[in-house]
DNA sequence: TGTACATCAGTGAACGCGCGTTCACTGATGTAC
DNA sequence: TGTACATCAGTGAACGCGCGTTCACTGATGTAC
């Protein structure tokens, strides 16, 4: 961990593209806060790295091209975040993985807010314009969602709803409540409640 | 109505308010895409309009007392327009006004979804900054939710969940099915569909 | 071994743009006497 | 009835600011011969 706050040495020859990975960095950190895509700009990520605007594009061609850079990097880190959960439970019930899953998924909007405002609002959008048929990560997260719910099934646990339903439902019952949450830490404790109501009653 | 494309002609003698409210028509137009809170300019205002930008400062004192009264005057429609679903409905069963209502809080969103994402951000994000204990619109809408939820209790419903929290559920299934539906005409349709299941869920 | 050159990471200064906001104003309509 | 004045709705031009982006550059590190 080098100090970045003042007199950055620039990094060695061969290693430029680690500015790149420092660039995603600062601009996650910029955007955890309440703010949106707005917060989000090319002379402030270089204000926060202590580098020169002009830096930047030398690995994103421009703004939009960062703001992309940075959906994937994030997705990829909500994806692993979710992973990681689903793993430390283990085998062990079908439904607690659920659970782990969704508790991680609200973890992160809960902990990054800007930043996970960003993901859905231009997750969504871009799916849109890009008119693919898979529709980006979103729809990933629900297959993820639909999976484990099927293992509930084959492990015997008995659903109110159909596996793609439900996956729906909880994906909507987190994001619902994560939203109406952020910018209220009073209200963040009943995010979990939210989404663990959910699930009781989607399970018979 | 009268043509505001090109050529305004100015208010009569003692009617200067009128003004007021259609610079936050215009206003709530302007954000009935798919924009947040950034697309709404003194200057954009002014020109959907056809009046010079300095004309916006005889009635709001700057740019963020534009963005208030505009809440102001999107939740009072949003409400009315709940009330309205609810009175279509009449005493018919109290279920199926709450049905009503949800559907008609889905309906206002997704007709105007960069309206609807204001209303949330800055409504939750005000209503934390002014530390008021109601806890502004948000709650409003909720205790209209409980409200009606303690109306089914009383015709003889049952339901799996204590009234406040049923109404929390509505909500943030409504909202989150709204927000992931945005931007996806095809997915539209899934939103009510998610808040009819919750309800089905919620009672026994 | 030296030396010319290529490549690298990153910079400084400038550009044009749209924004919020201010200020002195304009011209029509009403009011006091 | 006329006329001086107040009030009204709204304007035009200018300001300073932060933004995205471009361009020619700098100086350190490697490579070819």
């Amino acid at each position: 961990m080098r100090s970045e706050t003042s007199a950055r040495t620039r990094n060695p020859w061969g290693e430029g593209d680690r500015l790149r990975g420092e660039i995603l960095d600062a601009a996650s950190r910029l955007l955890s806060g309440l703010d949106g895509e707005d917060a989000l700009t090319i002379r402030g990520v270089a204000r926060a790295l202590g580098i020169a605007p002009a830096s930047i594009y030398q690995h994103f061609s421009d703004r939009a091209a960062l703001v992309q850079g940075l959906l994937e990097y994030e997705y990829e880190r909500l994806g692993a975040a979710m992973r990681e959960a689903d793993a430390r439970v283990g085998e062990a019930d079908a439904v607690d993985r659920i659970r782990a899953q969704a508790h991680a998924y609200c973890s992160f909007a809960l902990e990054n807010p800007g930043l996970y405002r960003l993901m859905m609002n231009l997750g969504a959008q871009r799916a849109e314009a890009d008119q693919r048929p898979e529709g980006g990560p979103l729809v990933e997260l629900l297959d993820e969602f639909t999976l484990a719910f099927e293992r509930c099934e084959q492990a015997g646990h008995r659903l109110g709803l159909p596996v793609r339903r439900a996956a729906g439902l909880v994906l909507v019952t987190a994001h619902g409540s994560v939203l109406l949450a952020q910018g209220n830490r009073a209200r963040a404790a009943a995010v979990q409640q939210f989404v663990d109501e959910a699930l009781s009653l989607i399970f018979i």
